[in-house]
DNA sequence: AAACCGTGGTG
DNA sequence: TCACCAAGGTT
């Protein structure tokens, strides 16, 4: 039997014990996971793609809309790389993150360079990909080519931290044994492996949620390690929390939302109201998102996104 | 490896 | 109300 040592908890892995776990995980998912449009039939691989990345640290039901417009639009990679970029980071409207639409263009055009025009099935040609860590790699290749591989997403770092672990949340980055635990509870089998991952994925988004979890509808409470445990409370390392009014990051969401507005270049006097107070501060900001590829800068002081 | 990169919902 | 959080990636 495998023995996991995982912040201090030591969790028996025994086949017995992962088999149950498999049922009950699997078994809750048929019934109570949600109809995601990306997970009905027929979905090509490019749409799975698309759903990952802009799920990234975005609430799926954000995604939705954007999803069916970007696939709708933009049906293969082929049809996203031969419009510009700029047409890209528009569509992507407030998702946030908007350097992910970027990506998402640049990895189009290296699908249709280096793959045929095709969402490449293997994990090393995924991680090449430009905005493709590992995370969306193993999804990709799970969800869109039914592969067994490791996916480690928030919401399965914090139900393995505590049904496995017995600790209330992950630690503050991933740490190697998370992906070691993910690894050693996949099951055998390509296609239940792929299974498995949404479904732990499914179940923390909905029941073993980071602040109000929901114990008492969770199908494998009475094996959770931390339920055992009393649900102690987090003892981990501060988890510092990222500030916001007044950043780099609220200015240049500022000056994009203005650019999004409009298909004509925008003047830097116009540009200024995004942020009209600290003008240094602001003309920094545009200067790293032309930096960036998010605007391009036009002659005659003038500005746009990115043809 | 710590910090940066958007945006909106919520307990 | 206001931290905290959300299918992370890059430098």
């Amino acid at each position: 039997m495998a023995r996991l040592a995982d912040s201090g908890a030591v969790t028996d892995l025994s086949p017995t014990r992962l088999a149950t776990l498999h049922d009950r995980v699997l078994t809750w998912f048929d019934r109570a996971g949600r109809d995601l449009p990306w997970r009905r039939e027929g979905t090509t691989p490019w749409g799975v793609f698309v759903s990952e990345v802009m799920s990234q640290q975005t609430p799926v039901a954000r995604v939705v809309p954007a999803w069916e417009a970007w696939t709708t639009r933009w049906p293969a990679p082929a049809d996203l790389a031969a419009d510009s970029p700029g047409e890209a980071v528009r569509m992507w409207n407030r998702l946030g993150y908007p350097r992910r639409a970027l990506r998402l263009h640049e990895a189009a055009a290296a699908m249709v360079e280096r793959h045929d025009g095709e969402v490449p099935r293997d994990l090393d040609d995924l991680l090449a990909l430009p905005g493709v860590g590992a995370y969306t790699a193993a999804a990709v290749a799970a969800f869109a080519f039914g592969r067994r591989a490791t996916v480690v997403d928030t919401n399965v770092r914090r139900v393995e931290a505590r049904v496995v672990s017995g600790s209330a949340l992950p630690a503050p980055a991933l740490i190697r044994a998370e992906s070691t635990l993910a690894t050693a509870l996949l099951p055998e089998d390509d296609e239940d492996a792929a299974r498995w991952n949404v479904a732990v994925m499914e179940l923390g988004a909905l029941v073993c949620t980071a602040r109000a979890p929901q114990c008492d509808v969770c199908p494998v409470a009475d094996l959770c390690a931390w339920q055992l445990a009393g649900r102690p409370a987090y003892e981990g390392p501060a988890r510092r929390t990222q500030s916001w009014v007044g950043t780099d990051r609220q200015i240049r969401g500022r000056i994009l939302a203005l650019l999004r507005q409009t298909r004509d270049p925008l003047t830097a006097t116009e540009i200024a109201a995004a942020w009209p107070d600290d003008e240094a501060r602001r003309d920094r900001c545009l200067a790293g998102l032309v930096e960036d590829g998010l605007v391009e800068a036009l002659p005659g002081d003038r500005f746009a996104l990115p043809a």
